[in-house]
DNA sequence: GACTGTGAATCTATTCACAGCG
DNA sequence: CGCTGTGAATAGATTCACAGTC
């Protein structure tokens, strides 16, 4: 009930993988290189070839024999079970520091993403532009969105706002929020939550840092997982 | 080989999932709740009870039978286990508009995260202070590294920058990326790298989207996970 | 009665081993 | 041979079922 291990008919490993493999199939084809085997592909991400060739079989790619994958085939079959050839709008919420930075990020064009429109409570930001995107006052999220026919939303509001503002959101018929603030959003099924929760991330490198201090240091510890 | 299963004596899926713990016990800690049950956790977070007493086992908590687990005690449980009830100290490197939102977030002192100096190459970000914290130019990366004795780094530069600047941190005696540019980084295997990609949250979001929207039009679909 | 704690069962993901093909 | 593709084996995570305790 809590893991949702598939994502429609793919395993949600597998989608997560599809990001790093798409980035180096881009840049491959991008320099004139029309192959590349399941070796190759896993010793530049960390993978084992397998799983590659796994992960491939999945999203419906069949290779060669001897020489291996058609990279093009690849950058437009993994382009397509992502959603990324083409554009996807949403609108963002919240416009402090990590909004900002967002609305600013260049990389979203290759994600098939865009940023039409951003909402913030403060006067001094609704009604200016910020790295190109309008911003409009809280108030108007219900109206510009009944316009615009979006489905998706970026939340970086506080977490005091979150619960709140994802609410306004799925009653204005949003489909599926990203939600930066790390609040547990508590929503009606039909909305899509993707959790972005950067503390995740730190956490796992300070305990591995720790853990890594202790084995200098007197104390039980498991060897690493193989 | 390419997995990493456990963290010190601890499954990874745990300690993923830690810093959700932590956020909520802090929150009951505040105002003044004392005690909480698994199946309260558990509801919050969208999680089995079982779940949650399996973790709170794993990290040496046990709870009293009808009344439930202690709440202050899993925060300074849940705080050791990640080290976040020290301050650790970390470098950041590249000032961009992602660099600079994580420059200006407050929410790292609760992880026991301080920035205590930035990089950048732009002569004109260089030598000023961004969000309360000194940025110096590249080349001064490895003396105030030697100063320092700092054991974490941010790398925010862009990806073509990413394999350069995260060797030059792993001479300085660096023992932990925190690499949020997407490119995967090879690196001595002593050096922690901890990807923050952000394009795999988007991936997800971006499948499960379309996933759904192919429910409501003819086509084969699994159902949700049980 | 309402909780915790845990062995066993289940489900998922990864890895192995090897057949098949150009 | 050098590569793909896949059934079988293994490892890990979650969930079930229930015994134990206050």
């Amino acid at each position: 009930m809590a893991y949702g291990y598939k994502i429609g008919m793919l395993p949600l490993t597998t989608v997560q993988r599809l990001p790093s493999y798409l980035r180096v199939v881009r840049e491959m084809n991008r320099v004139g290189r029309t192959v590349v085997s399941s070796n190759r592909l896993g010793e530049l991400l960390g993978l084992e070839a397998v799983q590659v060739r796994k992960d491939f079989g999945f999203i419906g790619i069949t290779g060669m024999p001897k020489s291996g994958y058609q990279v093009e085939e690849l950058v437009l079959a993994i382009e397509h079970c992502l959603c990324w050839n083409r554009v996807r709008d949403a609108v963002l919420v919240g416009v402090g520091h990590l909004g900002t930075a967002l609305l600013g990020y260049q990389g979203f064009a290759a994600h098939g993403l865009n940023i039409c429109a951003a909402f913030d409570l403060d006067p001094r930001v609704a009604g200016r532009e910020v790295n190109g995107t309008p911003v409009s006052p809280m108030d108007q999220l219900e109206p510009v969105l009944h316009r615009l026919d979006v489905r998706m939303a970026i939340l970086t509001v506080s977490p005091e706002a979150a619960q709140d503002v994802a609410l306004r959101l799925a009653n204005a018929g949003i489909e599926g929020i990203w939600n930066f603030t790390g609040y547990p959003l508590n929503l009606p099924g039909n909305v899509i939550v993707q959790d972005q929760d950067i503390a995740i991330g730190l956490a796992v490198l300070s305990a591995k840092l720790s853990a890594n201090s202790r084995e200098n240091v007197p104390l039980l510890l498991e060897g690493p997982p193989h």
